[in-house]
DNA sequence: CTTGACTCTCCCCTCGGGGGAGACTCCATC
DNA sequence: GATGGAGTCTCCCCCGAGGGGAGAGTCAAG
């Protein structure tokens, strides 16, 4: 018979871990003194302590171990608890790469930038709205600004409310600076009476965004695409879908377009 | 200005961490009602919040990024940081590895065995020991008795206390059925008078050892050897020393064979 | 005025113990 | 027999990043 500190030493177990396990009931030292406390292990209690070892270390839990071991062990509980903590597992080392890939990339941006990245990119989701939608093709981006006023007057006209602040969708694939396909889109409350050029329309829910927001002038916006798609392509994703531009503060809201408040999302998936 | 709840689904960060990263001071609202205690938001706040997802995603603690984040941000700090946590990110990706072969290993063996496996092994480390020693090589391992009386006989005669309990290494590189090469070992303390054939001697520490119990009659050792070097072999060690077993409880404690506890011990390293 | 949606603070919970306080207990020595 | 040091006991607080919920106050619409 032993006492605490040595089958401690014996195991390599912490006492603290030995009380742990006693108080769990996962493993109960042969005999307590009923008048000291002190307690004692049997040499033969080493092979379930080891057990209790191995299992934790194999990712179980206490509880899990404490129900697997209290009779019989559970060779198929075992076998199916297992099996799940492998798949999480396998997720959590994936995750794992993912992340220490996002940490190179970071640092990569750092040396080679010498600052702090203008622009952190983060990913969302963004759930489906009613919206009220105009598309148009203008000739320059601070057309844009026509457009919006056209919505929101019509919109406003009608009394209906708006639910959250309005967005821009890029159709064109690519960058261009004239003949932009743009569609804007306002989410709203209410029935929407018919309008040649406004219609009412479901924007879907995108499960993944890559976003990043941009503070100041509307000049400035295209850097912050150039830094969003540079993050999207150096974190391994593929876009897939039109872009977006939220105006979380505008020209309605601020005098001052250094006081512009943007954000940029893009739809990405996987590889 | 959002209220928290806006704030919050615009951020897609929980109410309950915002409040949190205000407590911490690392994103405190723009105005807090003296009244109401309500948090107000501004928009330009989000690339603040933005950044501190991105750091926490990065694996930094709340408190690091509340350190980098107080005035400047801090490049070259969280530049340190950072390659620390990719170092840190790196090992524990390792462990992960290693890991997830162990649950592979443990799955395979349930598979194989159809119930538990009969001896749970587990890498421990082993302090360096004062020790007296007596080599031989005997017939066969019963006769390991007959040493082991030599030895405690000598020491119990002089008087000298054992502080730990006995072992034998195994200095044959494989198991062979007679004319073992045996070291039997006893820590003690105390002053060793000379003798013909024990000697004091230091017995290093080993930093990794991979370990299993034993219970029962030392006929089935053996098993418990085959179970220690397969489990050895399929988790991508090799053997670098010669095996040990310690004899926790034995003859001199117990009547009833079924009661020895011995356990085995096989220094390793990685791959 | 009421109702329902928000928000506030405060407290307890996670998981596997670590650290320490204050009180006993054991063993060996003087 | 006293004492000192090492070991042990229980009890309580702590970790990180919030989650869950209680009880109370606030806001806006009908």
């Amino acid at each position: 018979m032993f006492r605490i500190g040595e089958f401690s030493r014996l195991a390599q177990v912490t006492v603290k871990a030995l009380r742990l396990y006693d108080e769990l009931g996962l493993l109960v030292p042969t005999h307590v003194d009923r008048h000291t406390g002190y307690r004692s292990y049997a040499a033969d209690q080493l092979p379930r302590l080891q057990r209790i070892v191995v299992l934790k270390d194999l990712g179980l839990s206490l509880q899990e171990i404490a129900a697997l071991m209290v009779d019989e062990p559970d060779v198929d509980g075992i076998n199916a608890l297992l099996r799940q903590r492998h798949a999480e597992m396998t997720r959590e080392l994936a995750d794992g790469r993912a992340r220490l890939g996002r940490v190179e990339a970071y640092l990569a941006g750092l040396q080679k930038e010498g600052d702090m990245p203008a622009y952190d990119v983060t990913i969302k989701s963004a759930p489906a709205l009613r919206v009220a939608s105009l598309r148009d093709t203008v000739p320059h981006y601070p057309d844009i600004e026509r457009l919006f006023g056209e919505l929101c007057g019509f919109l406003g006209s009608r009394r209906l409310t708006f639910t959250g602040p309005p967005l821009a969708l890029y159709h064109d694939g690519e960058y261009r600076e004239q003949d932009v396909d743009i569609e804007l889109v306002v989410p709203f409350a209410g029935t929407l009476p018919p309008h040649a050029r406004i219609r009412e329309r479901a924007l879907p829910a995108e499960p993944s965004l890559a976003c990043t927001i941009h503070r100041g002038p509307y000049e400035g916006l295209h850097q912050a695409h150039t830094a969003l798609l540079g993050w999207v392509e150096a974190n391994g994703y593929r876009i897939c879908g039109p872009d977006r531009e939220i105006y979380l503060v505008g020209p309605e809201a601020a005098r001052n377009p250094a006081a512009y408040v943007t954000e940029l999302q893009v739809p990405v998936s996987r590889e």
